[in-house]
DNA sequence: GTTGAGCGA
């Protein structure tokens, strides 16, 4: 079946939104950033306050059924489906705020990052929707979203993703450095954090590296690859003793002009099957803390993961041990750690901690056993915080919130609400 | 000071 492409009015591009009952007008809604306890159920209920739905999908992982956050919700009125991102866009299910796009199963524009802008220093007061509203004078905006800590709090910036580059300029053009709340606002293209540090620190280079070779290749065919953008004072590819390549290598240029113009044409492209990474070659420091942020990263994710499906347990008696905790748990869900707390001489500190597989089961084993009475007293069971997050609810209830007082400027004042 | 995630699993 072909996709047909509707232009609108605006510059808008609409492809005929899955859903299958329309090919030419939007009537699929993808419904993204949902709490993980929403279920289809309950989206089908509060979408069809708006007109009749036709179909609900709540997306899950295969292996494990785990929501994965997003959804569609498809109408069989194009007009139901507009209304619905209208009026339930940023509004709360299960205590998180959705949000709403049009279905658009081509992921090239979301790829491309084009028209996606990036908004810092906000006044916290502003939310989704006051972005939102202020940023719709400018175009048609695909999504839009303040960036909030786990409690809701906005962080101070966010994004708006036009649906084409111009709209995007024209918000940069007028709305970089007024003032929005009395604060003023820095309005810019979204550039990733990581190719924000490489314009940084890719200052002129001579040495390149080359990965992901394949075994056969050579010094002599990177000489010849390479020796096309200039000329070359080295070429080498790293073997082991034994003589096996190690899949990559260095190529130094006499000069940085030559060297970062074949990273550019190099980089992405495909030899002998394999697809090259061609970029500046780093020192063994720069490499390594690098490595380094990459590892803490991914433990922080992996924490992340974790923390949902962790409980804190309290009031313990002195009597439970690891085990006796563990089975008090077991019968909610699958347990992946649990521990009781105990001061260095093994006494029992009356707390600790039961880990889940997932969220859910978590909050039915906090429901179900939160208050219920074990041996001597009642547990308190609630949700595990990680360290810096408790660090920082306690300094919030004994800090006061001081009014920012900003330099006075010329610049028009943008009134929310 | 703060530069997501995102399409029918």
């Amino acid at each position: 079946m072909a996709q047909i492409q509707v232009q609108g009015q605006n510059g808008s591009v609409n492809n005929g939104a899955g859903g299958g009952n329309n090919q030419f007008v939007p009537t699929s809604l993808y419904v993204g950033d949902l709490d993980s306890s929403v279920t289809e159920a309950q989206l089908y209920d509060y979408f069809a306050h708006v007109g009749p739905v036709l179909t609900v999908r709540v997306c899950k992982d295969l292996s494990t059924r785990r929501s994965l956050g997003y959804g569609y919700v498809n109408y069989g009125n194009p007009q139901d489906a507009a209304r619905a991102l209208d009026l339930l866009n940023f509004t709360l299910l299960n205590g998180k705020p959705i949000r709403i796009m049009y279905s658009n199963r081509d992921p090239s524009l979301r790829k491309s990052g084009a028209g996606n802008i990036f908004i810092k220093n906000l006044d916290k007061g502003i939310d989704h929707k006051a972005l939102h509203d202020t940023f719709s004078a400018f175009g048609n905006i695909l999504s839009c979203k303040v960036a909030t800590d786990s409690s809701g709090q906005s962080k101070g910036y966010g994004f708006v993703q036009f649906d084409n580059e111009e709209s995007a300029q024209k918000a940069i053009e007028q709305l970089n450095g007024m003032l929005m709340n009395d604060k003023q606002v820095y309005v810019g293209p979204f550039v990733r954090k990581q190719e924000r540090d490489s314009a940084i620190s890719n200052v002129k280079f001579n040495n390149v590296y080359v990965k992901n070779l394949s075994e056969s290749t050579s010094d002599d065919d990177l000489k010849t690859i390479f020796g096309e953008f200039g000329l070359i004072t080295s070429a080498v590819v790293m073997r082991e003793p034994d003589g096996k390549s190690k899949g990559f290598g260095f190529v130094n240029f006499e000069n940085t002009d030559d060297a970062a113009r074949a990273v550019e044409s190099l980089n992405g492209k495909k030899f002998d099957d394999k697809e090259w990474y061609v970029g500046k070659a780093q020192k063994k420091s720069e490499r390594e803390l690098d490595l380094k942020l990459q590892f803490e990263q991914s433990m922080k994710e992996a924490a992340d993961k974790f923390q949902g499906a962790n409980l804190y347990v309290k009031n313990l008696d002195d009597s439970i041990s690891d085990e006796k905790l563990k089975e008090l748990f077991s019968q909610y869900g699958t347990i992946t750690s649990y521990k009781v707390m105990r001061d260095p001489s093994g006494i029992s500190k009356g707390s600790g901690f039961v880990a889940f597989s997932t969220p859910e089961e978590a909050s039915r084993a906090l429901a179900e056993m939160n208050g219920k009475m074990v041996v001597s007293k009642p547990l308190y069971v609630a949700p595990a915080q990680r360290k810096e997050d408790r660090r920082a609810r306690l300094q919030a209830q004994f800090s006061q919130m001081r009014p920012v007082t900003m330099s006075p400027s010329v610049a028009p004042r943008i009134q929310f609400r």
